[in-house]
DNA sequence: CTATTTACTGAGGTTGGCTCACAATGAGGC
DNA sequence: GCCTCATTGTGAGCCAACCTCAGTAAATAG
């Protein structure tokens, strides 16, 4: 039914506007926030193309975020040593510890919605949304 | 946990980027959508700065909007005879037309999604978003 | 060594919001 | 009836977060 997907929606639109207040708090948009946590979740440096790939935007987008990261000092881009064209992006110290704390404010933001849940509808939800995602990749498969 | 939050987000934009791609065919963009939506969904005609409301948008932004569906012939702006500051938005006969064929490219988008769950999944996923969403209202309650 | 491809970025456009300021109108106090 | 204040919509102008297109520098194929 139509009602479900709206109902996804809504939630998805609370989520979303929590976890923007939280990044606020610390004077970062949701897509650097978004783009933080990427490099952050990623051990070694990552280029800047496959940020952008894990971001879902085109190359060209990924430099705007890197450089406002940047800007302020929580990531750095360094020169790849197998691969002169190519920009890696790093964390620095400020940004692994502001990382930190936005995840921890992000967690946070979840927990609140997803509180009022039993144990057991938390883990029926997980479940459902599970099987819906793995379908929908499985019918991208041949979309490339 | 988390990951719940991070599944509903990506779930979520999976609907998103295909009612997008749903009202595009007819050269609508979402936000016109979700606009004439709203003003279907209200027999009477609408006032601007209710229709902004609804949006979740600053009126001004709504004007735009309205500039725009007003621009294709969708809908029509009124003077509302009670307070003649306000504008009453109505949808044309045309706008009647091809908010109904959108209606039914977004449910038909929203089944794709959602037709490979088992009948009780989508009940149930139905019935816990419920309760979110009930609870995230409550809790707003006093905020206003 | 040349031709092609690849990785990033400058320039500039679009969408969908925002604030601020203002004219027209409505509503309350006296 | 008049003055003041609140409200409605909109012009002007800004911003975030995307996009495409074109260009440069470097890698790679032939």
């Amino acid at each position: 039914m139509d009602e479900t997907a709206d109902l996804l929606m809504a939630a998805a639109r609370t989520l979303r506007r929590r976890f923007g207040e939280a990044t606020a708090r610390w004077g970062i948009t949701p897509s650097q926030g978004r783009a933080l946590r990427i490099v952050l979740a990623t051990e070694e440096p990552i280029r800047l193309s496959a940020l952008a790939e894990r971001l879902r935007i085109v190359p060209r987008s990924a430099t705007e975020v890197v450089d406002a990261l940047e800007g302020r000092g929580l990531v750095a881009r360094q020169p790849d040593p197998a691969d002169r064209r190519a920009v890696c992006v790093v964390a620095t110290d400020e940004g692994v510890r502001l990382g930190r704390l936005i995840e921890e404010a992000r967690q946070q933001a979840a927990d609140e919605l997803l509180r009022p849940l039993p144990e057991e509808d938390r883990a029926t939800l997980t479940r459902i949304l599970l099987t819906l995602l793995d379908t929908r990749t499985a019918e991208r498969q041949d979309a490339g």
